[in-house]
DNA sequence: TAGATTGTTAATCGATTAACAATC
DNA sequence: TAGATTGTTAATCGATTAACAATC
């Protein structure tokens, strides 16, 4: 309904998705050694139209790019370091221990994208001082409404089994909770001011399943 | 440029990723002993459009729905499953055996969307005889083609660190490969004929952290 | 028959791409 | 100046949604 207060430039949510893509390739450059990049470049390179960079990389820019030189390096990732929030660390809490769970806790990859996992919890833990695992310490579900609130966490990630997520995700709203990543196969009914990111891998296998069913063997 | 043999119904890339949430949907409905429903009523439980699930149904429905009742809840299923083509398993290889490819190898849910890794690699192996993980055995890359060859192995999984991601993606294009997923967060550059699915971890949380920051603590 | 639902054609919406003037 | 590149307005494309006739 009512627009948030944005920069006059807005941005699809598919130009968001590509910020990360620019984002990483511009690291590389980068530390390669290099101080400018042209847009057509950048395209070419990822494999994307000329002017849909141009114009993503417009919508963050803070000082815009030069006829002639393109964009400087560092300033444009900062842009895109600042645009995407990567600058202030949105703490975060994992909910299921499992095997995916236990990965991305153990994962270290995450800091660089401006999300830290501050605490895990699972059902099966029974022991308030919690359970050490590589990458923290697991605790019991009990204990995850005081933290989240007594810590003010905002970010929930969701690793239980299908049949458990929509609980889980209650509890999370119940918590304070803001934004869920969700890498359970369901949909899951949240209030309004609440956003779900769908880590959906079964959808990604669907599509590569199906490209490969229609275009059986193209290689000669 | 040349339309692949279709069905009279096309249907779009998008639609195609709703198709394993119906999925899911539908299965866990016929668990529950129902036997048919009507496309309101998916539409409503998953959020979405009314017309969208009702023309998403048609194009891959086999019988079709009935007025006045819906569809038939196994048939649709199996619809489903067969237009996503769950019922001719793939096999696949992964290659990269850090915290996430081990995570993958050990997650038992691939083969109900039709997925099936059949070996695992990554370069720090030597032993031709492979290292057993948890999951699986882990072999030395220098097998990959050969293996892939034999086995007539069409999809690949790319588990490895960001750095390295384009060579392996050679070596899994050289062995025949026709479909990758990609869990490095960087864009691989590929031929043709070749699909890349990527798994944009990165991409996720950057509408997560977007939303965040745009609407600070719409909870009160 | 009345009412709920299907399937399809037309209208709308959002995102991508093309065209082009402005700039260094 | 000539040429490469930027930023923006207009045209195109694809997907979603609205409208409606057909069916049980």
């Amino acid at each position: 309904m009512q627009k948030t207060k944005e920069k006059s430039v807005s941005i699809s949510k598919q130009a968001l998705k590509r910020l990360p893509v620019y984002h990483h390739y511009l690291k590389k450059l980068s530390c390669d050694g290099m101080v400018s990049i042209a847009a057509p470049k950048i395209a070419k390179e990822l494999q994307l139209n000329e002017v849909q960079v141009r114009k993503d990389l417009a919508a963050v820019s803070h000082s815009g790019g030069r006829p002639r030189t393109g964009f400087d390096l560092l300033e444009l990732i900062s842009s895109i370091e600042h645009y995407l929030g990567y600058d202030n660390i949105n703490e975060a809490v994992l909910v299921g221990a499992g095997k995916l769970g236990k990965a991305l806790l153990a994962y270290q990859g995450f800091e660089q994208y401006g999300v830290k996992i501050v605490a895990a919890f699972d059902h099966g833990i029974k022991n308030p001082a919690g359970v050490k695992v590589d990458g923290g310490t697991v605790f019991p579900l009990s204990m995850l409404e005081d933290l989240c609130r007594r810590l003010n966490i905002h970010i929930g990630i969701i690793t239980v089994p299908a049949d458990c997520a929509q609980e889980i995700c209650d509890m999370l709203v119940k918590s304070g909770i803001l934004a869920i990543w969700n890498f359970a196969p369901v949909h899951l009914n949240v209030p309004n001011q609440i956003v779900v990111q769908n880590e959906n891998m079964a959808a990604s296998l669907a599509l590569l399943s199906k490209h490969l069913k229609d275009q059986p063997s193209t290689n000669k």
